[in-house]
Formats: C-alpha cells, structure tokens, sequence
RNA sequence: GCAGAGGGUUGGGUGGUCGCUGCAGUUCGCUGCAGAGGAAAGUCCGGGCUCCAUAGGGCACGAUGCCGGAUAACGUCCGGGCGGGGCAACCCGACGGAAAGUGCCACAGAAAUGACACAGCCGCAGAAACGCGGCAACGGUGAAAUGGUGCGGUAAGAGCGCACCGGCGGUGUGGAGACACAUCGGCCUGGUAAACCCCAUUGGGAGCAAGGUCAAAGAAGAAGGGGUUGAUGCUGCCCGCGGACCCUUCGGGUUGACCGCACGAGGGAUCGGGUAACCGGUCUCCCAGAGAGAUGACCACACAAAUACAGAACCCGGCUUAUAGACCCUCUGCAACC
RNA sequence: GAGAGCAUAGCUCAGUCGGUAGAGCAACGCCCUUUUAAGGCGUGGGUCCUGGGUUCGAGUCCCAGUGCUCUCA
C-alpha cells in the first residue's frame, strides 16, 4: 500500500469520523467517507489502540489487516472513498481468514465491492 | 536412582510463491544484499553526545555507606571479611557511627534511660500501727529491665571477690585492609539512624522534539508588564561569569528538506597477563534504521510440538520485572551395587 | 522522550511525629407515623492495591511491582 493510498493525517481521520457513515463487525469497525475531489483514489487508515494490547498485538493486527486488503483489492472498485479500520480487541486473536472475511463484509457495506453474492456476515471463528 | 544447589546456551530450521523497508547496481523492465530482543519492556541507576561559561565557589538539598579491586562511570561486577540460614553443595544481608547531641519507646509495669524502689528481704527500736537505716538477689509486667552461669562472701545483699563466657578499652602479632589471634585492664555505657542527625565519599542544569544547516511563507504585528540601578542563561539562595532582551494576552504565517543517525567503551576467533571481574596484542567482520513508523499471508519437509514473554526510535554499561519448551556443565546429601 | 500524583467500608473521603482505622451517605433492625419521607436510637460491614524489608509493632518508613489519572515537549 504505496503512501498514496493511506490515510496519514489526522485532520483526515477526523473528517471520516465526522461525516462518514460506520458499519461493524466482531473483529473492527469500518467508518467510510466518499471523497469528492477530483484527482482522489481510494485511501485506508488503520486505527489499533492501546486498548487493543501491546505493541506487538497492536502491529500484527495491524499487518493482517493490511495483507487482507492487498488480496482484496483486486475485487474491489477503484471508488474514491476513505475508511478508517478501527481494530476491537478479538481481532488479535482471530485467524487470518476471519479477518478476511470480516474486511470483505465491511467492504460490501462500504460499496467497495461491487459483488454482493457472499456479503452476508460470515460465521466468525473466534478463541 | 531419588532429593537438591549453582551456572550457561537456545527461544526455531530448510526450500518455494506473492508482498513491505533500507542500501548498492541498473539496459529503468528489474536484479542482488541486509532487515527487531534477551529482555528491544519498566525508566530504577550510571556514562557518552549536544547546548547552556573551558562547568566555577559556598550554603541548602539529594544519593551512596564492611574492606580491597575492576571500570568511561555506577546504586553494577569480582575477590575477601563479618553476621545469619541450611546435614551439605550453597544461599541471604541498606553491613559506618547509639560513650557528639536531640527525639521516640503505646499498653502493661515500681521503674523505659533522668534516676528511682511497688510488693519484698535484712538490721535496730517498739505492745502494735509503724518509724529509722541497709539492699536490689527474688516476684510479676513487657518486644526490651542496667552483663550471664557457678562458687565464695554477708545481718540481708551487691562484680564485693574469684573462675568461665560475652561486651568494651589498651598493647602486641599477622594482614594491603575489613578483620583475626594473643595478652593486660577494670565492669562504666538498653533499643531505634529504612527518626532527626554526625562522619566519609559523591552529584552543575537541561535533554536528539538536544543541537545545527538550507528553503518557503507571513505583519522583525498590536496591547500590557519587567529590564544596562542587570532581562536571561541558572534549578532554592548568595557569590562569580556573561550582557539585551524577556513574560502574558490578542492576531497572523509555516506544518518542508538535510545533518545529528547507525564504525561503536562494537561483534567473532585466537594468544598473553590476572584467583576473578577485567585488561592488552594480533587477525577478521560491517551487522536494522523509519518519521503515523518496515518482518505479513500461503504451501512443503523433518520433529512430540511450533505454542512463552514480547517490537528498535540518539547510543552504550548495568539493575529490575515478564518468559512455554528444549539442551548442556559443575557440585551436594541419601540409597543401592562394584 | 521527560516528569508528577492517586489507590483506605457498597460510594465520596479523613487518618499530624509509626502505637493496632474513622466521618458522611448507603444497608439492616427498632422507635415515631394510618403509611411513606424526614427525624431519633442502635448494629453489621475493611486483604488499608500487591509482594518483600526495617521495627517489639507499618495504613504511615524503605524497596520492587500492578492499575488509574494528569502535566510538559
């Protein structure tokens, strides 16, 4: 994910919370904002607190996530929206597929993914 | 074999596909190399580095506290002494000073450090109550009661005398020293210094968002206050140095790049010195470095299994705390066998 | 990165210099009242955040840790 493509600023995160709808799941809270500018392209920001665990927790949540996007990108529309991932504290234990899944749900209620066949929420394996 | 003591190593490996960060090369397609820890953690100490005077003096305040050594330095480490625990291997110890001074020692008790004497014992006097004098052994209280035990001694007693033990002081010997041993003296001194304190040693302040270079932009703006009779650096005060700005409110601009910043009290091997911590020589290696912050996903293989605690942010030396599993070395006691 | 503070009854807080832990509200019981509230009387309730240490004795002093809150940049 080029720097293009992340949201960095906090202004910007402010903005999506402000005016962006949310959509959850067990895992994270998605918070998705259409970005009405001329040259913008999709942008993500990944939010793990302290809440969530140490650092370690925090950043391998962190890298699933990023991974699961990287896959899903390919199905995904090229619209210029703006989401904020907030990590919830099961997703440090959830198996990589789940949050697989729980993004492609999110996504779907974000109109990212134009697909709808398999949107309803997966069945979460959570330990 | 059982039980135990001390110390160390490891914390996953190999191969493949996609992806991330840095560096080097590049025909700009890409290729090659490297890529978290033993604690990276807590921030409890100590340094380096940078700026403030080349980091200065005094008081105050803090820290350390048996002795010797190691070290850049330390509250760390090594060796030794002393005290305590354990059959032992071994472990633990804030371990200077209570005859410099002050404070405190609840309740109980006659009495808690100033001396005294409740019950009692003994002598004299007396019909008796009791009076005068001597005593601190015995009683009970307490965490702690003015050296302990025994013998002598006495009216009753008492280091009053003697022996042994303990403590203190002097002298001598050994040792670098802490200290140990010997000998002499006389019995005079409860605990608490993680209470104030005394003694010795030691500590200047702030921190890489330190500090510096370049670029861009805006208003070197307005009001109030302080200031060459000394602002500020500089922390509490005084001295000393330095010498012109500083503080508050309102209003405005920027939200960049680079250096610091990855070669260091560095790692590995080996030789020498030292009981050891550690030091020195030679050879060899270059080993993460961002600026919202780089390690993830999947598959295969062997294994009992891949599972603990946990993520560098200026850098080192320690301490403390967290930690699944695996492996190794040395030693002690008991039992059995030879 | 640098620093500061707090933790005591169900809740909010006291507790000077170490001597054996309280107050208000709440809870429970009784009285008063036709009843409730208010009022009066009484009662119970504590790992003083955790673990070590100093001391005869620690909520208090010292060390280490846990959780929470705050400040500066």
């Amino acid at each position: 994910m080029s720097r293009s493509n992340r949201l960095v600023k906090s202004a910007d995160f402010r903005k999506v919370y402000k005016a962006g709808r949310s959509y959850s799941s067990p895992l994270m809270v998605a918070y998705a904002r259409s970005n009405s500018d001329e040259s913008a392209v999709a942008r993500f920001g990944i939010v793990a607190s302290a809440k969530v665990g140490g650092a370690v927790k925090r950043n391998r949540a962190r890298r699933q996530i990023r991974e699961a996007l990287r896959t899903l990108r390919n199905l995904s529309t090229s619209k210029p929206v703006d989401v904020v991932l907030v990590v919830r504290k099961p997703c440090t234990l959830a198996e990589y597929a789940d949050i697989v899944n729980a993004l492609r749900y999110l996504m779907a209620r974000c109109g990212m993914i134009e697909d709808h066949h398999d949107t309803c929420n997966p069945a979460q394996r959570i330990r």
